[in-house]
DNA sequence: CCTTGACCTTCCAGCAACTAGAACCTTTAT
DNA sequence: ATAAAGGTTCTAGTTGCTGGAAGGTCAAGG
């Protein structure tokens, strides 16, 4: 398979395969020309990829995944520990970015929003 | 002042508030020394600086409500315009972060997390 | 056989918004 | 006099790609 057939199972842009090889995420063998070929095994960690990344994992959490995927003799909680510092970590986003919308929501109700100059958003981000 | 205490202050760090200097959102006069001179208008800018970048608004954002913050001839209108957009993308923000969750949350509980290799979560990631 | 177009390759640059660190100068206190 | 604590500039690194240029390869049509 060439990287635009793999790119479209696997749902990465051709950019972000090689990309990916770049940094060792995967290697997939040349041939003679010089194009890359990818093996079943190559799909399937890319595919691996495309989910890990979609789920918000960091790279060198899904170059880790990767590696107890590939790891037949790996604990199940060693996956279940980085799944669950990266829940905490997205809590912690939502939290803050519920809290950003709070307030806004709260400024963009008192503030009238015509041709005025006066504007409650401006003064609050101007508070001291 | 100097740039230290405005960074107590405005709770930018001086290494910030020097790259904001970079990318003209302020500009401190300089001493005979050559060290930033801060004055009370200053102040001003980075406050409503940190605060629009702790509610989440790109720096370019930040840049037109500051503009918009020293013209005292705009329209609230605009303002809010600019809050409105920005409230919708943190929606969206939110919303993948939870749909991220739910789906992490729902594989955490799945998974055993002991010393064997079966993982729902590994599974999950590498299904097709 | 030649050309055209769709592939593929590499490499370099840039995005956002800082941050770390090096090398150096100035001020202040002892 | 000197040392610590500030200030300065500059370069480069962070994360995870993405765009574009310059060029090689391959399959189909005339």
């Amino acid at each position: 398979m060439n990287i635009s057939d793999v790119a479209e199972v696997s749902g990465l842009p051709p950019k972000t395969i090689r990309y990916y090889e770049d940094i060792g995420l995967v290697r997939p063998a040349r041939s003679s020309n010089g194009y890359r070929v990818f093996q079943a095994n190559d799909l399937h960690k890319l595919t691996f990829l495309s989910r890990s990344r979609a789920l918000g994992f960091s790279i060198e959490d899904c170059r880790t995944l990767l590696a107890l995927y590939e790891d037949e003799g790996r604990a199940s909680s060693e996956v279940r520990e980085i799944a669950q510092r990266h829940l905490a970590e997205i809590a912690r986003k939502i939290a803050d970015l519920q809290s950003m919308q709070d307030t806004l929501t709260h400024l963009i109700k008192t503030c009238a929003g015509n041709d005025r100059p006066d504007c409650p958003i401006l003064d609050d981000l101007s508070r001291t």
